[in-house]
DNA sequence: GCATTTCTGTCATCTAACCGACAATTTACC
DNA sequence: GGTAAATTGTCGGTTAGATGACAGAAATGC
């Protein structure tokens, strides 16, 4: 990928959007940038924890897997995103997993780089802790779902949040592409793959949405948050 | 409280351990001491967010409520440990709830102040961040409980933690007291009262512990994990 | 020391959602 | 274009644990 296009990435990054440009050159110097194909993994738990992702396009998954396979997912990471934050968290290893879940373009930069970074840079400095902060929140609301909610609201709320993230504004509503698959809304909403798939059919049925493996379609705005 | 005293309990904070003498004067300067009792809340949720806090002794609940007034606690802070630190987060309102559950001991320093130690001092926001990854970390750990363990598993993952971390040593097993009710067991571990009553009996029973409202006494240990 | 409030113990009922199993459909791939 | 693989659809059986209701015990307050 050309240096150029490189940079231009960058700065139209949320995180450095109002970066100096002293910043924005040792970013641009110490990062390098990578595309990445659905259903690679960036990281599994355990493995050494010394670089810092920043998401250009395309989604990733981080979940947490128990010793006999289980897996929920903590969160869907979209485009202008950090991951692997923990690293300048004082965090030696992932306790998580990080997979592409739809193509992605990833920029990463060294632990060590980036902490000078934040170093030379308050601003910056700034910035990261906001997203640190906001990151938290929306932890702890996944939290209150999963003691709150039942698994229709769940996945009601999911929708929700992925449209909001992700989708486009039609005439008549909102789309999104790629949608994913039973399974993985499953997983990301703690509730099963048969759950999903009633609850999902239910919400066509009562012409609040319209899906194949393709999209998702809302033809109704009224149950969006 | 005379202040000899309070640079005293500064200085023997985790957080604080091994900081240097200006950055401690600093701390010292800014920051006040104030006894706490038992049911107070020190913030509620939408109150302005300008305050960091650090717990020297006793107990704080950090819970969320939801509209119609059922609540969850997010977790349970104890000494050494920081709490509000949300407001160094970007975050300009409480989202939770702190009530004191054990009459406590709290120092507290505007965000204006501490956010100007942060700058001067690179030492302590490492220790800062290396607190907010390991606040982190804890609740993700919290959502996998609730995603994987049931209510039996849970109460006892909590109990551990619990003795861990406040209970003293003895000769035939560990102590803690006071102990909490079982409302506040079943909030903190997403159950019902019912539940937890049932679930400490049938832990009575098998020997594991021994309880009364005052305190907590495990009987063998092999389930602490 | 008595009355009121708070907390604990128990039980019977009810239901949301998990689980396994299998068929139908769609997609991927050689 | 045909076969294998992945995904979706459907259906009962099962159960963990919530819920409500009430009695007894302990703590608190005047």
């Amino acid at each position: 990928m050309a240096e150029k296009t490189k940079l231009w990435y960058l700065q139209n990054f949320n995180l450095f959007e109002d970066m100096d440009e002293n910043t924005m050159m040792g970013l641009d110097q110490n990062s390098r940038m990578q595309e990445t194909p659905k259903k690679e993994i960036i990281y599994f738990p355990d493995e050494p924890n010394n670089t810092i992702y920043f998401l250009k396009s395309g989604k990733i998954k981080i979940s947490r897997v128990t010793e006999d396979g289980r897996s929920t997912s903590i969160q869907l990471i979209g485009p202008g995103e950090i991951f692997g934050e923990s690293a300048i968290l004082g965090q030696e290893r992932h306790e998580n997993s990080a997979e592409v879940v739809e193509d992605a373009i990833i920029c990463s930069i060294s632990k060590e780089n980036f902490e000078e970074l934040l170093i030379k840079s308050p601003r910056l400095n700034r910035s990261v802790n906001k997203f640190i902060g906001f990151r938290l929140r929306k932890i702890e609301s996944h939290i209150e779902d999963l003691v709150f909610k039942n698994a229709r609201e769940r996945i009601e709320a999911f929708l929700s949040r992925y449209i909001n993230t992700f989708g486009k504004k039609m005439i008549d509503g909102w789309m999104v592409r790629p949608f994913l698959n039973h399974q993985e809304i499953a997983e990301l909403t703690a509730t099963t793959r048969q759950t999903v798939n009633s609850i999902l059919n239910d919400m066509v049925q009562e012409q609040k949405i319209e899906y194949t493996r393709r999209y998702l379609r809302t033809t109704s705005v009224d149950w969006l948050q």
